[in-house]
DNA sequence: ATAGGATCTCTAGCAACTAGAGGTTCAAGA
DNA sequence: TCTTGAACCTCTAGTTGCTAGAGATCCTAT
């Protein structure tokens, strides 16, 4: 029986976030000890590893959710899987290649500024003028540029 | 003078946004018109423009706020947009990186998946122990498969 | 004059958490 | 046994970049 700070340190999860998880269902209930803290067995923590690396593999929650409900059902065909997982890859195929082409705008964009004033930047010029880009980007949408977890 | 609801068809940039752009203190306080209705110019055109393609190009907003500033400043050194592109480049690259280890992680899962129940696909078992990826992918972070505004 | 589309403000919601307040419990040391 | 302090509890609110809806007002075309 693991309380819920273990846990997190089993399985890299931070302690809200897995209270997060319980509220919205993904993990079930977690016993409690006589003085109401979580307590966890090796099974939650499968569980939750499954959520982790699922969510490192950029999954979404409903997907996860999904998954999770198909691994609970050993004798289904894995098709459904199959399917969540295809989508998954193609999205990230998707993102891909738009990031590649803001790299390649993006290097342009330096390359040309000549490290002069404002007025001459080229970075700036660039932003300012969409017609300057060689590429119909159209909105890779990720609104942080380092929303991740790992410090 | 645009109303906003042509300065959101002539930028791409959806109403509700250009007000909230207007909230956040990214864009100025537009005129009215005697019904109060906002107005605009040209140069708010421009500005919103900037916006929008920054934003194209994954600038978080506060780093959209920061060029502005410079680029309202013509005679400053472009070293500090050169270093907030540079950021954000190596973002796009990290993020690209971390992406490619994933598109190669479903490859490998879909490829083993010899589409039989559950109980044997690799799919969930990859998804369920770490020890199975080749790749030490440490979060990518993003939180939705599809964020974009291209659908 | 009137219909209906565009606009206004305001609030609430989305993902997927994170941070903080203010209180309780547990484990280790004296 | 007592005490300290870390870890835990619940709850609310904040983050980012918007989006959706309610209910009211305005503007334009007929």
């Amino acid at each position: 029986m693991l309380s819920i700070g273990k846990l997190s340190a089993a399985t890299g999860v931070k302690v809200p976030t897995i209270r997060y998880y319980e509220e919205i269902g993904l993990l079930p209930e977690a016993e409690r000890s006589a003085g109401n803290q979580r307590l966890y067995r090796k099974e939650h923590q499968e569980r939750l590893a499954f959520v982790r690396h699922s969510r490192e593999l950029g999954f979404p929650l409903d997907d996860i959710r999904e998954l999770l409900s198909l691994s609970d059902r050993p004798d289904m065909s894995c098709a459904a899987a199959d399917v969540i997982a295809s989508r998954q890859l193609a999205a990230v195929k998707d993102r891909i290649a738009r990031l590649q082409a803001l790299q390649q705008e993006l290097e342009r964009m330096l390359a040309q500024c000549a490290q002069g004033t404002i007025s001459s930047c080229k970075v700036i010029e660039v932003l300012s003028n969409h017609e300057n880009c060689l590429h119909a980007h159209h909105g890779e949408g990720c609104h942080s540029a380092n929303p991740g977890h790992d410090g």
